[in-house]
DNA sequence: GTCCCATATAACCGTCCGGTAATATGAACT
DNA sequence: AGTTCATATTACCGGACGGTTATATGGGAC
């Protein structure tokens, strides 16, 4: 599963969201989203494939934790679109910034 | 469709990467893209309910051309995120900038 | 070992998705 | 008006998706 088609299902934009604060349990996760424990299970189990997040057994808990790295794919496909939204001068300014010459 | 959703698709994302180029006909991304005329036009469809393509009519032609601005609530959605893969001082360096103070 | 608790997996279901072939639409040209 | 070209739309198909309920797995506590 490629980072876009993982990031296209909104519950797994939320769990991505939720584990910015930190390393959660999936009954943590389950508490937070308005879905049910296997459906949040499903979805942690793309969001693994996709490598955007990493597991960690604790006791009888999995504790999972956020892996963006896949992200910069994303952002890097994003990049040269930056130039072209409002605020054109700002990501025009950025991006000269960053590739100097 | 949300801008993540559209994106999904990765002959989207390539119509979209072929626009960044300027305005195309329909006829010119079917040849570029390995796909049928109205598989094209299907995504095109998408696009355009994603507002992220606009149609022009010219002649018999129907000419698209890229409009970038959902992207933004992409791009939005992943700042948080920049500090975390590597690179990760020149992520947090830029952060700084965009946000001084 | 037995009983909970936390999580994963299986089975199932309706819907959506992406593709194609066939057809409709409609402008341009004669 | 009839023909051709460019594109959109329809009809159809198989497979993936997201959700649920039911069940399996496996660690901890007793």
């Amino acid at each position: 599963m490629t980072p876009y088609a993982a990031l296209a299902e909104p519950h797994r934009r939320q769990i991505l969201d939720l584990l910015r604060g930190g390393e959660r349990s999936v009954g943590d996760l389950v508490e937070r989203l308005e879905l049910s424990q296997p459906g949040v299970s499903k979805h942690l189990k793309v969001l693994r494939e996709a490598r955007l997040v990493a597991v960690r057994v604790a006791g009888r808990q999995r504790l999972y934790a956020l892996q963006p790295e896949p992200l910069a794919e994303l952002d890097a496909w994003l990049e040269p679109y930056r130039v072209h939204w409002s605020g054109r001068l700002d990501a025009l300014e950025r991006h000269l910034e960053e590739n100097p010459q």
